[in-house]
DNA sequence: AGACCAAGTTCAAACGATTGACCCAGTAAA
DNA sequence: TTTACTGGGTCAATCGTTTGAACTTGGTCT
């Protein structure tokens, strides 16, 4: 049933968007979309152009749904700046607070068919590489290479810095991604709250971890 | 140009596995994998039986291609076991030559496109999904966690055990799959030994000192 | 040796179905 | 009148699969 308030193209892009997460591109027809959006076939063509142009809007739509979550992390940061620079256990609450929210941002229900959109285009890339990579994943990566070299010392321009980044991105996006992968292996049948506060604490443990911060792990506790 | 020595079926397999490595099933058309194994359409049906046979086959043989990696990585955990069981040291250089060894299958040029087949396959499940969870990552997941255990001293039944040898392996095969990604934010035009070998290196750093084992680190070489 | 045959394999051609795109007349609200 | 659609129909292109003939091969019979 059509969903009240909202207008048919925006019906589109989310119906749209959602198929899309499951199956390639070329394995989503625009019957299907159209019917699934309770729209008109000519509303694509109508609205956007062609296909790929329902393609295009949908992953520029996601990088403005997605802005929250950038300003989030950017906030996170900023106040770190803030405080003392070397107090350590500050930057390990920061590390904590910066992971569970990136964690969030991949596996909350409302947010994970994007990001397993984003993975899929980052992983077989199309034309639409260049919008999630510009308006989405190059900001959270630096942003999670400047708290790196902070705590670090190196320069957030080393290449170990950011390698360091890519792989602490790779490890708290994996659960969206890999999602049947982590339910068969850990027994799950589902990835609920209860999933996710598991999800969070380990990784929130390994990073510290990993960034010489782990004495801090018990002072810090996981919101 | 044809290759001499490998029988049609063989070619078919090779050929079709990196197409569709490269593109979703719905994406390689059966007249492409034809014209690209040099091989008539027909022969499809007539070794496959259709084309679901073939992407099933294509896997069976991966992993069977792959056994050389299951019987690496658990030779280096039975030397780790014959080792003196409290040697620290002894556990970094385990974690660090199975690291490295972990990377190689994922980047290497020879099992790359296998690699990525696989990831495709756990990110978009289809009836192939069994075949490559019980033929390779079970057991890689398996020797990841008994590893663990032996240096954290938790069992590796534990959830926290089972998540951190899952994210391990995600940061270890990242590299495979988000190669447009990394070669985008490292800037490099090409992931090549140099490459590699520092992938390597920041990988094994990072590893060992989520497992605690960072005091380790100037004491190993990577190999 | 040469003729023959059956199984295994490859071939060109065609099948029906589905695809994305396009067209245009109609409608309802602003 | 303009804007935002709906509905139906057509189009060429491409899809996975099937068909039946042609070829290759190795063994058997004369």
């Amino acid at each position: 049933m059509k969903q009240p308030g909202s207008s048919t193209s925006e019906r589109m892009l989310e119906t749209a968007g959602r198929l899309f997460a499951d199956r390639a591109f070329d394995s989503v027809s625009t019957r299907e979309i159209a019917a699934a959006a309770e729209v008109n076939l000519s509303a694509i063509s109508y609205h956007f152009h062609n296909k790929e142009g329902l393609y295009r809007a949908v992953f520029e739509k996601i990088v403005r749904d997605l802005k929250p979550v950038r300003v989030s992390l950017a906030l996170i940061l900023e106040n770190q700046l803030a405080a003392a620079s070397d107090d350590r256990n500050a930057y390990a609450e920061t590390v904590t607070l910066f992971v569970s929210r990136l964690v969030d941002s991949a596996i909350s229900p409302v947010t994970r068919w994007r990001m397993r959109l984003i993975k899929r285009e980052i992983e077989m890339p199309t034309d639409c590489f260049q919008i999630i990579m510009e308006g989405h994943i190059n900001v959270i990566h630096d942003l999670l290479g400047i708290l790196i070299s902070k705590i670090s010392g190196e320069s957030p321009t080393t290449e170990n810095v950011r390698l360091e980044a890519m792989s602490i991105l790779a490890i708290c996006l994996q659960y969206a991604l890999n999602e049947e992968m982590v339910k068969a292996r850990m027994g799950w049948s589902d990835i609920g709250p209860i999933e996710i506060e598991g999800i969070k604490i380990s990784m929130a443990e390994m990073v510290l971890r990993s960034l010489n911060l782990g004495d801090y792990i018990d002072r810090v506790r996981i919101e």
